[in-house]
DNA sequence: CATGAATGAGTCTTCATTCAT
DNA sequence: GATGAATGAAGACTCATTCAT
């Protein structure tokens, strides 16, 4: 069990990284396998040496990405449910996806083009666990819907982040503007409300189980 | 002589009705135009007859839908913020989504299709017009981030409703669920969550105005 | 026979003036009918009140602005040749051309849209009509040339000032250029080479005739 | 190791060569890519994958032909000018010309369509060029004009071959004829016509060189 | 490990034309 | 003397995918 992530091939690294950043900065469908190739200096034939078909790229992002949500959930189902082991769970799934931004919004951008794709529902797939065991056992649609809002409010924060994030010579239309906080502090106010929005959870059969 | 818009020809409306369904369906990009022709029994050039580009009728869904929103902000606009116009204009917000789930469920989820789209902006504008009515004046983030997760809880509502349905014939993999409830009742459930969250917005420029 | 041109209609005579403009501004294929109609502030299915098909415009160009042309090649027809015919028949087509550039521009540079086209075969058969009685009877290849280089050398005229006339904003690229002329200076260099051109025709049967 | 240009495919040329014919023969925007690929067999892609857009195959029949005029050029370029050198542009414009006939007419008959190309420019800077410097510095337009017309006359030539030339089974309209000289015959008369036309230029800023 | 060449299906879009009113 | 609505054919172009080398 060393560090060190076996290399199958750097390429095969270098695709997924280029592709996932494509496909979160302009979509599944308009990132065209020409251009991930271009970028990386490659021909589209060698792509498909990598990965069977455009949608094996997404398995293959999920694959390369998905682990600290897969050891969250591992760990969540090991664990009776709990208002601590809750909190820990929204906690855990903020950490995983702060380093993950483009993942979170590729997945939640794009889910029409991943409807249909085994990949796509991978990642959902472990989205919905993660809202099970936040809910915990016998919870009401209020706890479920609770559990839900409490993780997207994590990718709310990267949404305004890239909102407000004027560039130059735009002018700023609707409303009035916050100053810009840092990723972190992005981060941290996120992962405080997502608590408090969690914190009405507290499901019936909770005391029963154990 | 009634306020109702004079309904030019059917044909234009029923495109609108049946674009918005597909898109919302099966996403803007793969939903073709053939596609909404053939369901209309017209050819696609009859699109072209009502609508200058496929973009276009996306322009045409917003300005025959957002009319609540619209009334939403120009409420609100006229008034200056306290804590009861905040909730009123998520209620306002609600009632206005509540029949028109396909509509919200595009513009969330087809971001990328709809980004360089002008008619993509135009809702997106009305929402960020919704958040910064409902964060008030000198918000600090963590309140813009509570206006932002209040609108989406509207959102994820829907969402779970989708999701939670299951097909005849379809396993029900992750997680436990909960009982479903009706569409008012979910609507219902997600209201009292999206003032609750919002409740946290208590800006200080707000007790300067009156 | 009165002087004015019986106006079957005025927007006949409209559309004729703006495709004129357009084809010859654009080309022909590049104009479409909806530009004409829109320019005209009429419906496409105005144009087809007036005109049987596109190519039927055409007809109604020619109709209208061939005239001189057809005057000069009647006034030829009832002549022997002589040197003087000669010249005379190169002044009136010079002279019927002058204001009407944009017919002969037209024709000039959409022959491969005209290639199948009655009406533009109705053109070119005045222009070969023009040729032959210029160049006379018993002329020789050389003769036949001169006469269609003459008449051509109009066009190259209108050509030049066309292409010398730099835009503001643009640089001047390729090689020197001269002062620009006024079109009536332009026109009149014209003639006086396309005479000098056309006296090297000879032709062997000229005396013998009458 | 020749000077040949390594044959990248054999298809690119083929394609080349095709498009030409077809352009010159029924014009650029009467000719489509379906039409090109099925006479050689291939798809419509894969022309894409040989050309980014029909106007670049227009671009790849100019670079592949030009050679000539380009040596005419950067011969002209290093010299001053003088009767013999202008004579001598003049032979070898016809001279390069003589063997590409369907490119002179192409480019002269496709002029709407090439007006916004950038592979048509690329043709007429050189036409320009070519009159630039056969007129000779410091010339009036009166010998700008003879320069022009002295180059048109070559495509003059060719143009009444192809007039004069009675498909079998159609009738002879206007005008009388000559006998058909030979494509050979055509350019001798074409060339001493040029000639003749061009010998009226003699600049007045010509003495001063050298 | 990768490329060069090609395909087939499909996309959006434009156009000339028609016809009932 | 014209319009509004629609059609059918076609156009240029793009894409994921394949396969021999």
């Amino acid at each position: 069990m060393s560090t060190t992530q076996s290399p199958r091939s750097d390429t095969r690294a270098r695709i997924i990284e280029v592709a996932l950043e494509l496909f979160a900065a302009q979509g599944y469908e308009k990132t065209s396998l020409r251009e991930i190739a271009d970028r990386l200096g490659v021909t589209k034939a060698a792509l498909y040496y990598h990965f069977k078909t455009k949608d094996d790229i997404v398995h293959g992002i999920v694959e390369s990405m998905a682990a600290p949500i897969d050891e969250a959930i591992s760990w969540g189902r090991d664990r009776t449910w709990s208002p601590q082991m809750r909190d820990e769970l929204v906690r855990r799934f903020a950490a995983g996806m702060a380093d993950r931004a483009p993942l979170l919004r590729f997945f939640h951008e794009n889910q029409p083009a991943l409807r249909d794709s085994a990949a796509g529902s991978e990642f959902k797939d472990r989205m919905l666990a993660m809202i099970g065991l936040i809910q915990g056992p016998g919870a009401t649609f209020r706890e479920r819907l609770r559990a839900t809002v409490a993780l997207f409010s994590i990718n709310s924060a990267l949404f305004l982040l890239k909102q407000d994030h004027v560039e130059p010579g735009e002018d700023c239309p609707a409303g009035a503007r916050t100053e810009q906080p840092s990723l972190a502090e992005a981060m941290q106010a996120a992962v405080e409300l997502a608590l408090e929005i969690a914190s009405g959870i507290e499901p019936a059969a909770a005391g029963t189980g154990a």
